[in-house]
RNA sequence: GGCCCCUUCGUCUAGUGGCCUAGGACACCGGCUUUUCAUGCCGGCAACACGGGUUCGAGUCCCGUAGGGGUCACCA
């Protein structure tokens, strides 16, 4: 097998976006398929018909193609037209006839079997187990049902899921990170590999699948290390050979909870900023994908001296199983924003741009309609920022109409009613001057206003600030001359004047 | 609760018996730069969960305890 090309996947469920969970284990797969000059296999696990939700398959493939993990083998892959690989249909739902294959070998084997509990049944039984305080697993019935019987019951209209028959002895599972894991054999029931509406199991579609898509590598999140003995079984008894496995640690609130989509709910019940938990909600949320990946990387992997902030190819490069820690991981937001900030500082010019352009568009921003030269010079006059979303708040009423502008009440009175309105007194003597200037550029406004600040004895701080606050209704905004400047000067004027005169109403 | 996994600064981590007076990054604290915000620069605080072993020597190996996590579906 260790001669073979190496062969990964990712298989996420039509659920939705795509989590930041589920995308930290579609890095760590590609990665490793990258670096081992491998094959990455993204394959869709939809099998169960009622949790399948519209759109979510158009919005994970777009999830994954924002953040640059392209995959070699799945739906849409290669260029358009493309047949997406040899070892398709990718989508498992299009694969129902392989997997019942499968189950009929199984029963004909003897290694599977009908049973005919009904779902009620087998929470009746549960129940029953834990008031008695004893573990439960499922009995397999003695004598095991005839053919007769399964016929008799469908009949009756009742379903008969089928059920594999574990080997009764300790499963070892090889786990790349962990090391050898052994369940018992008593810990191990016989489970469900086909369900009463024929649809396979995540089970038994998982085993085939990867067999027959000849996957060398699984890796996946440390929630699946139970179900490996159930697979290793499974591939015993189809004759499959077991893959590498490589069970990676699950990833965490700062709190300790998990990362849940209803975080989101929650904070917006309390009336807060829902955090961001699916790729699309930090790709809307203005980060970059580079500093995305970079940071969720470091998730249970590091470099193994100190660099941090490296690119998608050097991680690829450096990438190694061996290295991948086995303790959980706490999502650190202030660590991401530190990240991005960097990333947004490093990136080329024009990779920033279209980063910038995507944000706004994700968003439906009406900056998206500023030509691009325009949105290029915002960036150069935002440096520093930490995401795209900074860089709006602080540039917006640059493009907003004269009368969108909000003035903000605190902002108001320190810098303009403050010392008997003062900040006014600087705009009133100040207009006539601005009003002089000719060719309206940031040297030429800067040499005005440094003339009036010597002239009147004022610190550029004086006059700055209530012109901050009469061009955008707050104490925020690019240096006070490219303010000006991306303001223009015929707006630049008339902010001045709506501004004394709401000082003048008061 | 049974079974399984994990345990270095608040957080992500380096560390594979002596190089550790435990390193880096984020956060935090202090200072500097600065026309606002944000950057940037300098400095500081801060950890081997606990208890037993093994060893000349343990953060590094073993056992136990505690704590955290996962899993016990006709979901994946």
């Amino acid at each position: 097998m260790d001669t073979q090309v190496c062969r990964v996947r990712f298989a996420p469920s039509p659920t939705g976006y795509l989590h930041i969970g589920g995308a930290r284990t579609a890095l760590f797969n590609w990665l490793l398929a990258r670096k081992m000059g491998g094959v990455f296999v993204l394959r869709i696990e939809d099998t169960d018909r009622s949790r399948h939700v519209a759109d979510s398959l158009a919005k994970i493939l777009a999830d994954m193609r924002w953040l640059g993990l392209d995959w070699d083998e799945g739906p849409e892959a290669g260029a358009a037209g493309g047949t997406g690989g040899s070892f398709g249909p990718y989508a498992q739902s299009e694969r129902l006839a392989i997997y019942q294959e499968h189950v009929a070998r199984l029963i004909e084997a003897g290694h599977a079997y009908h049973a005919l509990e009904t779902p009620e049944e087998l929470t009746a039984m549960r129940d029953a187990a834990r008031q008695q305080k004893i573990d439960f697993r499922y009995p397999r019935p003695d004598p095991l049902p005839t053919t007769a019987e399964v016929q008799a019951a469908r009949d009756a209209g009742r379903s008969a899921v089928v059920r594999f028959k574990m080997p009764g002895e300790d499963i070892t599972v090889v786990d790349d990170i962990l090391g050898e894991v052994t369940l018992a054999a008593d810990q191990l029931e016989d489970f469900v590999i086909q369900k009463g509406d024929g649809w396979p199991t995540y089970h038994l579609a998982c085993v085939a699948d990867d067999a027959l898509m000849e996957i060398t590598h699984v890796l996946r999140g440390q929630e699946h290390l139970m179900n490996t003995p159930k697979h290793i079984a499974l591939q015993r008894a189809l004759g499959f050979d077991t893959p590498h496995y490589a069970h990676l640690p699950i990833i965490f609130n700062m709190n300790g909870s998990k990362m849940s989509k209803r975080d989101k709910e929650k904070a917006l019940k309390r009336g807060e900023v829902p955090p961001e938990i699916d790729v699309h909600d930090f790709r809307a949320a203005g980060y970059l994908p580079e500093a995305l990946l970079n940071f969720i990387s470091l998730l249970g992997w590091s470099t193994g001296d100190d660099e941090e902030q490296i690119t998608l190819q050097e991680t690829a490069d450096r990438f190694a199983l061996k290295a991948i820690g086995k303790g959980n991981a706490k999502f650190d937001r202030d660590k991401l924003i530190s990240f991005n900030t960097d990333w947004s500082a490093r990136v080329e010019p024009v990779r920033l741009l279209a980063g910038f352009v995507d944000y706004l568009r994700v968003n439906d921003l009406p900056m998206a309609s500023l030509a691009e030269p325009m949105l290029q010079r915002v960036l150069q006059l935002c440096q520093g920022f930490r995401t795209f979303a900074d860089v709006v708040a602080k540039v917006g009423f640059a493009f907003a109409d004269d009368a969108d502008i909000v003035y903000q009440e605190k902002a108001v009175r320190k810098v303009l009613e403050k010392n008997d309105g003062a900040g006014y007194g600087v705009l009133r003597a100040l207009l006539p001057r601005l009003e002089s200037i000719e060719s309206w550029t940031a040297d030429a406004i800067e040499s005005e206003l440094k003339a009036f600040c010597d002239a009147g004895g004022l610190k550029l701080g004086n006059v700055a600030q209530p012109l901050r606050v009469a061009l955008s209704g707050g104490t925020v905004s690019p240096a006070i001359y490219d303010t000006l400047d991306l303001v223009g000067r015929e707006r630049t004027l008339s902010r001045i004047k709506q501004t004394m005169m709401q000082g003048s109403e008061q």
